[in-house]
DNA sequence: GGGTTGGTACCCTGAAACGAACGCGTTTC
C-alpha cells in the first residue's frame, strides 16, 4: 500500500486545485494546501502512526491541516474536498493538467464550451469553437493544442517512481502466495527507463493458479484487462497496466531474459542463437534441429551458452552492449555503492522541506564520504535568499561535527539568459563546490542556448551543470541546444554536467549521457533532494547512470574526496 | 491557512513572459 502521507498529499493538493478553480480562497491559503502537502508527502515518519500531536510536528500543518488529516486518517474521506468536488464543473481540474492551461482559463473552458475532459476540448478547438471567446486568441488557441500535444505523448507512461511504488508493492504481496518460487519485475522498470508505459512482472511456479487469484484480489486492482494460466493483466485506479506472467521455475532464467527486453536487444540475441543453430524463446534455448532444451534456468545461464557474459539489464537497448559482450569489454557499470557523496542537495533554507541537520543525518545514514549543502543562489528571487543568510548558512555548515562525514558548502547558482551566474568570482570562491542550473528562459533559440550553457562551463567557479536539459517529465520539454558543443565545453573546461536522480527530471537522459561520455566528460551523479525521503531517488540517477554506461571513473561524486577536490581546484584561477 | 510575534496583527516567492488588447490578466519558475 502507498503510505498514508502519498494519500493524504494528493488529497491536499487537489484541495489547493480546487480553491484556486473556485477562486474562492485568497492566493496564500491555496499556497498554504500545497506546503502543507508538500511537507506531508516528505515527512519522514508514516503519518497513519501518528497522534494529532504528532502530525501537528510536521512543519507547515497546523490546526486545521492535522483536523483534515486526523479526519481522513478515521473516515477515510475530507468532508470540505468531497463538497468542493460537487461544486467544480466536471473536467476543469483534467484541463488543468494540460501544460500552460491555468485554472481561470480552465474554468472559462469549461463553462463557456461545456466541455468536460481534454479530448472534448481539442474537438472544441479543432471546429474552431473558441473563435470570439473574450481572452482567447489564435495564438492561445494554438498553445493549448501544443500542451495537449506533449501531455498526450505522455499519455499512459508513469514516472519511474509512481511505477517502481507499484511493482515493489505487488511483488512483495505475491511472494507470499504459496507456490511462489520467484519473483521479479522484468521490463522497462527493470531497465530503468525514464517513464514507463506499463509494469511487467515475472513469478515462478508449478500451479499458476493462486497467483493470478491472489494478482486479480489485489486492492490496487481495479480492473482486470485480460486473465489466463500464463498471463494475466490488471489496470490500477490510476491507469497503470501491470501485467504478470507465471512461469516453472525450469524456464525462469529465459523468461526473465525475454520480458525484460528491449526488444532490440532480445532480437539481436535471437539472432546470436540462429546463427549458433540454436532456438531461443521464453521457454528456453533449444536446439534448432532437436528441439532439446539446453539451458533455462537463469539468466546467467543462457547468455553464456550463446557464447556471452551476463549483461545488466541497464544495457539491453542494442546500443553496443552486444559487440562490447562479444568482446568481453562491458564496462563495470556504477552502483549506488559506488557513490561516496551527494554534491546536490537543499535544506528549509530556501525550498527544501528538512532542515539541513536532518538532511545531514539522511547522507550520514546513506553512509556517504561527504555531502554538499547547494541550496538556491538568489537571482532565484522567489527563494528569497540572500547573501548574508548564504554566509550564516556556511557558519553553520562549518560548526556542524557530522563524524566521517565531510560536509561541503555549495550553492545552486542560476544561469542567465546570457550564461552568466549570480556572484562575482570573489564570493563565489568562497564555495566548497557549486551548481550551476537553468530555472528560466526554456524556449531560447538553440544558438542562445547553447552559448549560455557554454559560457556557464567557461565560468572558473561553476563544477556542475545542473540538471542540463531542465526538462519535466510530461510537463515541459527540454530546452533545445547543440549539445555536443556544450559536452565539448565541459570537457575542455572541467566541468561536470549532473545526472539529476528525480523521477520527473531524469536529466541527463541516457542517450545524451552516452553522447557526452565519447567527448569525455565526467558527471556528477545527485539526488537534487528537498527533503530527507528524497534521498531514495539516487537509485534513479543510478540507473539512468548505468544506462549510459558510466563507471566509478566518470562520476565525480564517487571519487575520494582529495581526487574531487582537485577537480574542483584545476578549474580555479 | 500557518507561523511569528507579542498578546492581535501581520507577513507570506516576486517577476518575467506571454498574449490579448491597448493597460491588463494568466501562467510559470
Amino acid at each position: 500500500m502507498p503510505r498514508a502521507n502519498d494519500t493524504v498529499a494528493a488529497l491536499l493538493e487537489e484541495l489547493a486545485d480546487l480553491l484556486a478553480v473556485t477562486g474562492g480562497a485568497d492566493s496564500f491559503k491555496i499556497r498554504a494546501y500545497d506546503k502543507a502537502a508538500r511537507a506531508i508527502a516528505a515527512y519522514h515518519e508514516d503519518i497513519s502512526t501518528l497522534d494529532a500531536a504528532g502530525i501537528g510536528q510536521i512543519p507547515n500543518v497546523g490546526k486545521s491541516m492535522t483536523a483534515k488529516v486526523v479526519e481522513y486518517l478515521d473516515t477515510g474521506a475530507i468532508r470540505t474536498l468531497e463538497e468542493l468536488r460537487t461544486r467544480i464543473p466536471p473536467g476543469a481540474l483534467k484541463l488543468m493538467e494540460i501544460p500552460g492551461l491555468g485554472p481561470k482559463k480552465a474554468v472559462t473552458l469549461t463553462k463557456e464550451l461545456d466541455v468536460a475532459s481534454v479530448d472534448e476540448l481539442a474537438a472544441a478547438i479543432e471546429a474552431g469553437r473558441l473563435d470570439g471567446l473574450p481572452g482567447f486568441g489564435a495564438k492561445t488557441a494554438d498553445n493549448i493544442l501544443h500542451g495537449i500535444e506533449l501531455l498526450r505523448r505522455n499519455e499512459g507512461r508513469v514516472l519511474i517512481d509512481t511505477a517502481t511504488a507499484v511493482a515493489e508493492e505487488i511483488v512483495t504481496a505475491l511472494s507470499r502466495v504459496p507456490g511462489c518460487e520467484s519473483i521479479s519485475i522484468a521490463g522497462s522498470l527493470r531497465r530503468f527507463r525514464d517513464s514507463i508505459g506499463d509494469v511487467d512482472i515475472l513469478a515462478a511456479a508449478a500451479d499458476s493458479a493462486p497467483l493470478m487469484a491472489a494478482f486479480k484480489a489485489l486492492p490496487i486492482a481495479s480492473e482486470v484487462i485480460g486473465s489466463g494460466p500464463t498471463k494475466t493483466s490488471i489496470r490500477t485506479r490510476r491507469g497503470l497496466q501491470v501485467d504478470l506472467r507465471v512461469v516453472p521455475i525450469e524456464a525462469w532464467g529465459a523468461a526473465l531474459q525475454y520480458f525484460t527486453g528491449s526488444k532490440a536487444h532480445n532480437i539481436r540475441v535471437r539472432e546470436i542463437a540462429v546463427h549458433a543453430k540454436l532456438k531461443l524463446s521464453e521457454y528456453g534455448l533449444f536446439d534448432a534441429e532437436t528441439g532439446e532444451l539446453l539451458v533455462s534456468r537463469t539468466e546467467e545461464e543462457v547468455y553464456e551458452r550463446l557464447g556471452l557474459p551476463w549483461i545488466p539489464p541497464t544495457l539491453r537497448e542494442d546500443r553496443g552492449e552486444i559487440e562490447a559482450a562479444l568482446r568481453r569489454e562491458l564496462p563495470p557499470l556504477i552502483t549506488e555503492a559506488d557513490l561516496r557523496g551527494d554534491l546536490h542537495t537543499h535544506t528549509d533554507l530556501t525550498d527544501g522541506v528538512s532542515p539541513l541537520e536532518k538532511m545531514v543525518a539522511a547522507a550520514i545514514d546513506r553512509g556517504l564520504e561527504y555531502y554538499a549543502v547547494t541550496d538556491h543562489a538568489p537571482n532565484l528571487v522567489m527563494q528569497r535568499m540572500t547573501t548574508e543568510k548564504m554566509l550564516a548558512q556556511r557558519d553553520l555548515v562549518r560548526s556542524l561535527d557530522t563524524g566521517s562525514l565531510t560536509l561541503l558548502h555549495g550553492t545552486e547558482l542560476n544561469i542567465d539568459p546570457i550564461g552568466q551566474v549570480d556572484w562575482d568570482g570573489d564570493f563565489l570562491a568562497g564555495f566548497d563546490i557549486t551548481v550551476a542550473s537553468v530555472h528560466s528562459h526554456f524556449t531560447l533559440p538553440s544558438q542562445e542556448q547553447t552559448q549560455r550553457l557554454i559560457r556557464a562551463c567557461e565560468n572558473a567557479y561553476v563544477n556542475i551543470i545542473g540538471h542540463p536539459r531542465a526538462r519535466m517529465i510530461g510537463r515541459r520539454p527540454p530546452i533545445d541546444a547543440d549539445w555536443d558543443a556544450v559536452f565539448e565545453a565541459a570537457a575542455a573546461t572541467g566541468t561536470a554536467l549532473e545526472v539529476n536522480s528525480f523521477p520527473d527530471r531524469m536529466d541527463l537522459s541516457d542517450d545524451l549521457i552516452l553522447r557526452a561520455k565519447r567527448r569525455g566528460v565526467k558527471f556528477a551523479i545527485d539526488t537534487d533532494a528537498h527533503s530527507t525521503r528524497h534521498m531514495r531517488n539516487i537509485r534513479f540517477g543510478i540507473g539512468t547512470a548505468q544506462r549510459g554506461w558510466l563507471t566509478v571513473d566518470d562520476v565525480i561524486n564517487a571519487w575520494p574526496l582529495a581526487r574531487l577536490r582537485a577537480f574542483v581546484g584545476a578549474k580555479r584561477p
